[in-house]
DNA sequence: CAGTGAGCGAGCTTCCGCTTGACTT
């Protein structure tokens, strides 16, 4: 009997059918080995070790103690039986850095030794896993080397930076490398919506009384533009070096009489091809964004989902950021757009997307329908699953299909002294659109009618609007995982978790499905910024993915590179970080949040208030804080939360004592925390 | 005299990434 170890159960099972007779094929459920996270795992030996609690003899190079996973106990028992008995064994975890990890850990517990047979194989057909067995290698040492310099470097990062936040800030606060860059985006965002200040202005559309009718809008009198939102900056003052007109009520009241006797001549017509790519096959963090959008679904119910139709069979493995498809189910998703809207509906030759993210490992193809491509309803699923799976279908099969084609005209007239546009975009061939649409509804796109330059229009039902500049719009979770993926923070299978330890921690909340940074959040979010810049830095990990791969490619050594980050970058800033707690001066209002127990409070003269859970900083305004600071302050209730929003906060919630604990805070108390942390 | 509460000190918290069931509530 030969034993094969794969990752996944659901693998396993395919790749045993393959193999049959003379094969046992067995997953390991992911890593084996890892890090201590308690005293309580250690061997006898390292007990009394100053690194015991860290897991990382700094000063032996870097040397990790590793320990059997507890949850993971049985089935090393279970693969320990099988291999002693098996003729060989087969190392066949993921192809990527910390699959190669796992291939080396099973082969010290299982005692391989040098005979280890590691195999790879891009994707799950008969045909490869047959060649992949056949074809053995070594384990790649430096690529395992690469791996435990991600994860020593992640345990001094995380175990190094927290303590300082347990000081600061108190109760069970926590910092890493994806968890901290993570937050200090949200929070750059949150802070630049705080600061930020609204314009109004007006902007007048009309009616051009063509054959049929069709909108424009005045964009300039004169010759001289009218102002739109991007001509406001930050603090609500109209950028600098812009000839525009910023329109108020009286003007445009005016305005609107005035056109209402004009005749517009059309002054301009263009036309231009417009050409729209199908959106590639899913990766897990397209996945979550589209399903986020479309489906109105969390980050941890689409996961939960995803998982379950993964398990059923129904579609590819759910974390991968790859959007390859293999030859297969290109061949399929073709069949199944020919059965459906006919041979025409497909281009020449198969689609082919490449992956826009630099850090991808590519270890998975893209997440697809499994096996025969089952149209939606005659998979017998259901609710949620049948919608998530119609997503996965819709969208591999469109990726397949031809670009929609059309053409957009843009317009311009003359009205007197005003100066109008109308656009407008016609599709001649729908293409993909026919099965899937990824454009907004809400931008509306009016089919204009054939005009030609020199025609008259009279006017009719010109209208005035009042409009506002407004802030960049907060992340919801499918937006910001595509984020992450983008400044390359976290892995596709580490996205979601993030996102639940943010809010665990009550850094982050959800509020109609927009992820919001706390009183807390933006308070830890500024102490990092201040004390370890390099941690937080969205550049840090992008940095480090380039070392890795020169580790993993025997060009740079992992000593020098741990050197190079903690003992010449981490560790000293870490010893000269201050211990005080950090303060938030509020934009725009007479108020500093601080924090005392890990309660963010609010301070007014001198004055302080622990804030209640479920305050916001977009809800402090100069009435909710005077009703905070003199005790009359009512929580909003808020509207109905849905499904989504439920089944993400729920293990969010807070159990532990101390971030539970109230009290108030009291100028005596904030002073003196402030003045015994600056000795 | 009994009950209350302020104040003190000891001990605890934490990372990222790979995989699923087996546990309660």
């Amino acid at each position: 009997m030969k034993l094969l170890i794969v990752e996944s159960p659901a693998k396993a099972r395919k790749i045993q059918s393959y193999l049959g007779q003379g094969w046992q094929v067995r997953a390991c459920l992911g890593h084996v080995r890892d890090l201590p996270n308690s005293k309580d795992v250690l061997p006898e030996r390292y007990k009394d070790a100053t690194f015991a609690k860290l897991g990382v003899d700094v000063e032996n190079n870097y040397a990790p103690i590793y320990v059997a996973r507890k949850d993971k106990a049985q089935t090393i028992k279970d693969l320990k039986a099988l291999a002693k008995s098996a003729e060989a064994v087969y190392l066949a975890a993921d192809p990527d850095r910390e699959g190669e990890s796992i291939a080396w850990h099973l082969s010290v517990l299982l005692g391989l030794g040098k005979d280890a047979k590691r195999v790879t194989y891009q994707e799950i057909t008969e045909r490869a896993i047959r060649q992949a067995v056949a074809n053995p290698r070594t384990i790649d040492f430096h690529l395992v080397a690469a791996q435990e310099t991600r994860r020593v470097l992640d345990r001094l990062a995380g175990y190094g930076v927290s303590p300082l936040l347990w000081n600061a800030v108190g109760g069970p606060q926590s910092a890493g490398r994806v968890q901290s860059a993570a937050l200090m985006l949200l929070s750059q965002r949150e802070q630049s919506r705080l600061s930020f200040v609204a314009s109004a202005f007006w902007r007048v559309g009309v009616v051009v009384a063509s054959q049929p009718a069709f909108k424009a809008q005045v964009t300039a009198i004169r010759g001289t533009a009218l102002a739109t939102a991007a001509s406001f900056g930050a603090s609500g003052q109209l950028k600098s070096g812009l000839d525009v007109m910023q329109l108020d009520q009286e003007k445009a009241t005016q305005l609107i009489s005035y056109l209402n006797r004009q005749q517009a001549v059309v002054g301009a017509v263009t036309l231009s091809p417009v050409v729209r790519r199908p959106p590639p096959p899913l990766t897990t963090s397209g996945l979550q964004q589209a399903a986020n959008a479309k489906l109105k679904l969390g980050a941890a119910q689409v996961t939960r989902l995803a998982q379950s139709l993964y398990e059923q069979g129904r579609i590819t493995y759910i974390r991968t950021d790859s959007p390859h498809l293999s030859d297969e189910a290109i061949h399929l998703a073709r069949e199944a757009v020919a059965t459906r809207f006919g041979p025409s509906a497909l281009p020449q030759e198969g689609r082919q997307y490449a992956t826009r993210n630099q850090n991808a490992q590519e270890a998975h193809e893209a997440i697809r329908p499994a096996g025969t491509f089952a149209v939606p309803e005659q998979t017998g699923l259901s609710g949620d699953e049948l919608a998530l799976y119609r997503l996965v279908y819709e969208r591999t099969l469109a990726s397949q299909m031809r670009d929609a084609v059309g053409e957009k005209t843009a317009v311009m007239l003359q009205a007197g002294v005003v100066t109008l546009h109308a656009s407008g975009v016609v599709l001649t061939e729908k293409g993909f659109t026919a099965l899937y649409d990824d454009q907004d509804s809400s931008d509306e796109e009016q089919a204009l009618p054939k005009v030609l330059v020199g025609e008259r229009f009279s006017l009719k039902d010109a209208k005035a609007e009042e409009k506002k500049s407004s802030p960049p719009a907060r992340f919801t979770e499918g937006k910001f995982v595509q984020v992450m993926e983008k400044a390359g923070i976290g892995r596709p299978s580490t996205y979601g978790a993030t996102l639940e330890t943010l809010q665990k921690r009550n850094y982050v909340a959800l509020r109609n499905r927009q992820l919001h940074v706390t009183p807390l959040g933006l308070l830890v979010a500024s102490y990092l910024m201040k004390q370890v810049p390099q941690l937080v830095n969205a550049e840090f990990t992008a940095q480090m993915e380039g070392d890795l791969d020169r580790i993993a490619s025997g060009t740079l050594s992992r000593v020098a590179y741990l050197d190079s980050i903690w003992k010449a970058t981490l560790s000293p800033a870490i010893r000269a970080a201050q211990l005080f707690s950090p303060r938030y001066p509020l934009p725009h209002l007479e108020a500093v949040l601080e924090v005392r127990g890990g309660v963010a409070g609010l301070v007014v003269s001198g004055k302080g208030v622990a804030l209640p859970d479920n305050v916001l900083p977009e809800d402090l305004t100069p009435q909710t804080v005077a009703a905070l600071m003199d005790g009359t302050f009512k929580a909003s209730k808020p509207k109905t939360s849905d499904a989504s929003e439920r089944a993400v906060s729920q293990p969010a919630k807070r159990t532990n004592g101390a971030a539970s604990r109230k009290k108030p805070i009291t100028a005596s108390t904030t002073k003196r925390r402030r003045s015994t942390g600056t000795k």
